[in-house]
RNA sequence: GGCCCGUUGGUCAAGCGGUUAAGACGUCGCCCUUUCACGGCGGAAUCAUGGGUUCAAUUCCCGUACGGGUCACCA
């Protein structure tokens, strides 16, 4: 039998990372096995519908390159693929259960559902008293257009086992279970019932749900046997945590596919880092692409247990997919985060990418790196003592003195030429090379990390640039030396 | 509170009755290096807890604690 997987995300205008990590899954599922992924939109809630929202689902996903082989775009035999689109079906569907006495119709109101003596739900002792309506006297009501839900029908005794692929067999005793509401007095169905009848109407073979959905199981399995339907495999997987004790929500802000972009994590680092948030490969490979993973993975590495979210694994992996890139695509990512804060257009774009790209972790991290371009920043002059170079504020005087007619006197003001004419000098005073190049680069930056040595940023600045800023670290250390 | 699920270093985690209890991130130290970073090497650090079962429990069973989920005409 082929096999059928389906994402189906209601549209909030949010792709949660947790959102996101359910798609990896379910599509690697469908690809691992040769089938077929779907896109279905649960829009039933009619309450909550957010503008733009299906486009923010549809863009992650494409960006992530988890694609779809039937969805509301592109269609497919099992259409319509937006839920709202396929209401008269789950009435039909509904009102089946009703007259093969899996479901009944239930005139309560809202307000009487919701008092405090049935918090419980309607387990157990809480039955609803129109469970034992007169069938027929039911019917005439709801066709003489009296409000009402079609609430299952749970048998009174008896357990319910179902199966998941992560946690095994699960049984729970019926009376634990409550007449959930199937159909809405508004004709809409729930989510639980929707998708039931979604996913066999679809031919779904694998969910991959939140664990949030563990306890409602059960009551599916009933849905299932009452419609004498083969359920799919199920696949529950454990949340992802702020914390120990607190989910990656959107209020904390960090939560979103978006967000991360936005900060300058690549797509395919977040895809990496999140699979294996609650999946384990079974070698030690850690960096895959799309196509590797579809190969890796497997249910049996999936976590039954929640996962804290690490921001500093996630960076981690983003540096190495950074590191990984070729310096032209570098470039290409950096040059705008560049531009936020060095404006100036005569410098070595490729001599300073190679410098920034190992010290790139996030996108994010450039503006400040080398914002000392454009405009020499404040600095204290104790950034001149470093005990491993054997520098102090003395000595690294006496070396930019030395330096700035070396500067000069290069000609053509190329790296090489930097290099050569600064380890000339060194050599013939015979001294360590950071005793001079230290102090050159603090001159020249300001700053503890550069993207590059002195030699560098020397060509970076510029010859004019540099010797400015040389004269003027001359004066700063006359000045406050003594 | 009822029901369900879970618990290996700070974090992600491997492990599936006998192991020196992998690996990664982080952390610490060293090396390399024109600083930082990159890279290389090494260290510290873990089986929630109490009972069983067994020749032997991180691994199996039960209890306890802790955490999570759920108990909507939301998904």
């Amino acid at each position: 039998m082929e096999v059928r997987t389906r994402f189906a995300p209601s549209p909030t205008g949010y792709m949660h990372i947790g959102n996101l990590r359910t798609a990896l899954y379910t599509y690697l599922i469908a690809r691992k096995n040769h089938g077929k992924f779907i896109l279905r939109i649960e829009d039933t809630d009619q309450g909550r519908y957010v503008e733009g929202a299906t486009d923010v689902i549809y863009r992650t996903l494409k960006t992530c390159g988890l694609n779809w082989d039937e969805g509301p775009d592109i269609g497919g035999p099992c259409g319509p693929y937006i839920q709202s689109q396929r209401m008269g079906m789950f009435k039909e569907y509904a009102e089946k259960l009703v007259e093969s006495g899996h479901a009944y119709y239930c005139f309560c109101t809202k307000s009487e559902d919701s008092s405090e003596d049935t918090a419980n739900g309607l387990a157990s002792a809480n039955r609803c008293p129109c469970r034992d309506l007169d069938p027929a006297e039911a019917k005439k009501r709801h066709d003489a257009g009296e409000s009402c839900v079609i609430r299952q029908k749970i048998p009174n005794e008896g357990t319910t086992t179902f199966h998941d692929e992560i946690y095994g067999d699960i049984t729970v005793e019926n009376t634990d279970l409550d007449d959930q509401v199937l159909l809405k007095s508004d004709g809409m169905p729930t989510y639980n019932f929707a998708n039931v009848v979604d996913d066999h109407t679809m031919g779904i073979t694998h969910v991959v749900r939140g664990n949030e959905y563990l306890s409602s199981a059960p009551k599916y399995n009933l849905l299932y046997s009452a419609f004498g339907w083969e359920p799919p495999v199920y696949i529950h997987v454990e949340h992802i945590m702020r914390d120990a004790t607190h989910k990656l929500s959107k209020r904390d802000g960090d939560a979103s596919f978006e967000d991360f972009r936005a900060k300058g994590y690549l797509t395919e680092a977040i895809l990496n880092y999140i699979l294996l948030l609650g999946w384990a490969p079974k070698g030690e490979q850690e960096i895959f692409t799309l196509d590797e993973m579809i190969e890796a993975f497997d249910l049996s590495g999936i976590s039954k247990s929640p996962a804290i979210f690490d921001p500093l694994k996630l960076t981690a992996i983003n540096a190495v997919y950074i590191r990984n890139l070729p310096l032209e695509k570098f470039i290409e990512y950096a040059e705008p985060w560049i531009r936020q804060t060095c404006k100036r257009t005569d410098i070595d774009m490729p001599l300073l990418c190679a410098g920034l790209q190992p010290r790139t972790e996030v996108f994010n991290d450039i503006p400040e790196r080398v914002d000392f371009i454009d405009q020499m920043p404040e600095y204290s002059i104790d950034m001149y003592v470093s005990k491993k170079m054997k520098t102090t504020p003395q000595t690294s005087l006496e070396a930019l003195k030395k330096l700035i007619p070396v500067i000069e006197g290069i000609q053509d003001f190329t790296t090489e030429n930097i290099h050569d004419a600064l380890f000339k000098q060194i050599e013939a005073d015979g001294v360590k090379n950071g005793l001079y190049l230290y102090p050159l680069r603090v001159a020249l930056s300001g700053k503890a990390v550069t993207p590059g040595g002195g030699v560098e940023l020397a060509k970076i600045l510029g010859k004019q640039d540099t010797l400015d800023r040389m004269h003027k670290a001359v004066e700063k250390l006359t000045a406050e030396i003594c």
